[in-house]
DNA sequence: TTGTAGGCGTTATCAC
DNA sequence: GTGATAACGCCTACAA
């Protein structure tokens, strides 16, 4: 039989509401009688039903998260597990569990995300990207159902969100790539139309004006998406116009996986070839490859903070959250 | 204002008791009410509320996974997410949630399990990965709190289970190089006090007992864990000894990473490497290298509904499953 | 400081 | 078939 509050009032020959308000350690309540109540639910080992709980304070100490199962691949397996690994840090700090599930298909995404809230099973819920004109965060805005976002979105008015300085980090990398003696980098992102792109670029260009070098726009190459082909397409176009270059800046570890599987199969050598996210690959490259940790752990942890402070009242100054990137320097940084 | 089933049955002018059981498809239900609470759901959008249902029914329709921390490299992530999301999938298909935490060390995991129990949130608990003499499993046993576990325990009486068949995965492999002409296997594993090394070792001995090969226990390597280091030494080791050899069977992709890289530098030629898990790595080597695929994502789905069925009296004829390991062969496999 | 009682939103058990 | 009504286990006015 389960042990109820009800068993430990009577053990302890006190009122339920008084077993109650010593649970929530309130104030107005004598030394004695919570020793007693204390005594009596450690002897019938008392513990609380959180369901109960939750439909009575209506809060349920839950967050959702949806992972989109749309890209399987290296790098979003460890960026979500990552993420993941953060949020679950800081939920379990503050007494938080965390629901997720994989949506097969984007339609799906706001099917499950729907059925979230409605079911009123989760306080939140914790978006793992932002995509432009992204049709959950419409849905949550509209609902005014809380939640966060990992990745910057397009109207920040408002919204909870974490995400890397993407501007930033990048323009360090490039300056460190310059400061070393490299006069000619070649620029190869994918996704155009991502603010992470976007904004990667503009940290490539902002080094070169800082340093005062001139960058052709030749240089900047910009393919559909992240995967090694299209790394080692657009070097390989590239190659072909014999222009000089000694390092490759790239939005992301399997493009310049792609890159540098291309420059090996060339014997272009001692070129600098960098990326982003610092996926567990990079390591296994010949030479390895120096990338930048987006810290993915700490996108996750912060983005179950600010999302658990807001519902807990407790006051963050801010609505977003900047994680700082690390450039981990291997044997690719000639 | 959230609607209620009160709500509901005030609009269709029938008693709460009523909508309840057209909600659960109950059978002794006129068409013509049915029909009347149904329009009234739709007018009012009611949504039933999780929580008040689980409270009433004594069924949290949740599901718990605990993820261990500890090991968070390559093939761990991407078991875990694997496996995670073969949970999802059957979960979501029998309207269950999971929530999950990761551990920091294994105290940690026995208080999240214990949590998890005790505030009653979940029916049942999902474990990924059997240890000897595990003591959650202890803990869930003596508990009787329904659990699933992905890989085999050591007692295995009364519990639910999934696994490959590890012994048999082996014995095809090796099967499979025996009558590709290759004379001498080494045998390559780690972890000796685990099951699937132990299955993995009488599989390669039973190939080659089927095939009346003999093999010397000087060929059969095993180290103390599963990192590159452990494969590069061991093969390092038995190269010393000038012995001749043609393939490499290696109870893990990582170890075969290690032989790999040493063979290489060695420059020793066309000997066949295999390995287990088929980590994203894999296609990365060169040559890319031939493995086993455990089907981490079946392993996570039949666990999920081992226990889903268990839980809602479905009968599974047997209390463990075990799903097929599928090979890839890839250049390593001469 | 403590107790009483009503409510959270359902489901389940009776009657009818 | 359908309707009252009592659980489910906890919280929280309000009263004492």
């Amino acid at each position: 039989m389960k042990v109820t509050i009800k068993d430990v009032a009577k053990e302890a020959k006190v009122a339920t509401s008084t077993v109650s308000r010593v649970l929530s350690n309130s104030e107005k309540i004598s030394k004695d009688t919570k020793e007693r109540v204390y005594e009596a639910i450690k002897k019938l080992n008392y513990k609380p039903n959180a369901i109960a709980r939750s439909l009575a304070n209506n809060k349920r100490h839950m967050l959702g998260v949806v992972l989109p199962s749309e890209a399987q691949d290296m790098i979003s397996n460890h960026f979500f597990i990552e993420a993941m690994k953060g949020m679950s840090l800081y939920a379990q700090s503050m007494n938080y569990f965390i629901t997720y599930a994989f949506s097969k298909e984007e339609k799906d995404e706001i099917l499950y995300i729907e059925e979230l809230c409605n079911s009123s099973l989760v306080d939140g819920i914790c978006l793992l990207r932002a995509k432009e004109k992204d049709k959950t965060i419409e849905f949550l805005k509209e609902k005014k159902f809380p939640f966060v976002v990992i990745g910057r979105p397009e109207e920040t008015e408002n919204i909870l969100w974490v995400d890397n300085d993407n501007f930033k980090s990048s323009f360090e990398l490039n300056d460190k790539i310059i400061k070393r003696g490299k006069k000619k980098i070649v620029f190869i992102g994918g996704r155009p139309h991502w603010n992470v792109t976007k904004d990667r670029l503009n940290g490539y260009k902002m080094a070169h004006e800082v340093n005062g070098i001139n960058f052709s726009k030749e240089n900047i190459l910009i393919g559909e998406d992240c995967c090694e082909e299209t790394g080692y397409k657009l070097i390989s176009n590239y190659l072909k116009k014999k222009n000089k270059f000694d390092a490759v800046f790239t939005t992301d570890d399997v493009l310049a996986i792609g890159v540098m599987k291309k420059l090996k199969e060339e014997k272009v050598e001692e070129v600098t070839v960098t990326g982003f996210n610092d996926i567990p690959l990079a390591t296994y490259q010949t030479p390895t490859l120096s990338s930048v940790n987006i810290k993915a752990q700490e996108l996750g942890y912060w983005a179950a903070k600010l999302l658990i402070d807001s519902l807990e009242g407790i006051n963050n100054p801010n609505k977003h959250f900047i994680v700082d990137c690390e450039f981990i320097k291997r044997d690719s940084f000639y």
